[in-house]
DNA sequence: GGAGTTGTTCCGCC
DNA sequence: AGGCGGAACAACTC
């Protein structure tokens, strides 16, 4: 599931390995997935240039020089993995050639291959078909639906604790819903949300309506924390994350509660638990998340 | 082999 | 009006 810190370590790995490039060839493996008439790669792709790379929530965005705009979804298991030419390596650390998973692309979850000028190749991979590629106008990338309706980043200005505090208190769902509704703030999944609730102590069920302004404050805080952690160590794999050069996030190893039934809380040795939550599988310290009155776990 | 997995959209209901 | 909860989507793992 590549959420904000994973999306974000892809566009950063991407960056300069593709910017000022241009594409000489784009090839459509999976139809569906590339949401915008193809008729028009010839037109407004082919012999364009890669003017920049940008993250927006969990979109990945990247300008041409025919002003317009790829927008890429990687949704739950998408993947954007860059391969360059041995010769032209950015000196950025990939992967020795023995252990170079690009070469083993593309694969069945190939979706669509873009070539570079210098010979780069970009894999979109998607096991499931729910990504997208969608090609806009780059003045129009901010009416798409998706992006017209989604939140402030987490590091924004935009991003308040006030902000957060009213968005939050009129809301009666569950808080981890909250956190996980994109237009309270921009790309939080489920790994995160968790993440962040352990933090601030409290429990994900909790209505959003019955948190203290307290309370409200260091889930904010904590979301904050949460995502610039898991950016630091390049996200989470734990089944098809890897980032641009095909390789995995370290954030697993240090998660609080995600992915960790059955083990210790790191706070308090408590059993970690796995429920259901908005509708999601969630994880929590039964200690450190004391849950709401009258909640039943399911 | 049926259930579980999840990001976003859609839909019915309040 | 708009929030809420659940279904739908897809394809793989267990």
């Amino acid at each position: 599931m590549p959420e904000l810190p994973e999306v974000e370590t892809i566009a950063r790995g991407l960056k300069p390995r593709v910017e000022g490039r241009k594409i000489k060839s784009v090839v459509v493996l999976e139809n569906r997935t590339f949401q915008f008439d193809t008729d028009a790669i010839t037109e407004i792709l082919i012999e364009q240039k890669i003017s920049s790379v940008e993250r927006r929530a969990k979109v990945l965005l990247m300008h041409l020089s025919s002003d317009f705009t790829l927008m890429f979804h990687l949704k739950m298991t998408g993947q954007i993995i860059v391969d360059e030419p041995k010769s032209q390596r950015f000196a950025g650390g990939h992967p020795t050639n023995s252990m170079d998973p690009t070469t083993k692309l593309p694969d069945s979850s190939t979706r669509g291959i873009f070539t570079l000028d210098n010979g780069t190749k970009i894999y979109f991979n998607d096991q499931r078909k729910f990504g997208w590629i969608k090609l806009v106008p780059t003045s129009e990338v901010g009416t798409d639906r998706f992006i017209a309706s989604v939140g402030p980043e987490f590091d924004s200005k935009d991003f308040s604790a006030q902000y957060f505090w009213d968005k939050t208190k009129k809301r009666i769902s569950p808080i981890k819903a909250v956190l996980l509704d994109q237009s309270v703030v921009a790309g939080i999944g489920n790994i995160y949300a968790d993440e962040t609730l352990h933090l601030a102590k409290v429990h994900p069920a909790r209505k959003a309506s019955t948190l203290s302004n307290t309370e409200s404050a260091r889930i904010y805080e904590a979301i904050k924390q949460v995502l610039t952690d898991g950016i630091t160590h390049g996200g989470t794999s734990f089944t098809n994350y890897v980032n641009a050069l095909g390789t995995k996030g370290d954030y697993l190893e240090r998660a609080r509660v995600f992915r960790r039934e059955g083990l210790l809380c790191k706070e308090c040795q408590a059993e970690i638990i796995k429920t259901r939550v908005a509708g999601r599988g969630t994880h929590y310290c039964p200690v450190c998340q004391i849950s709401p009155k009258g909640w039943k776990q399911s």
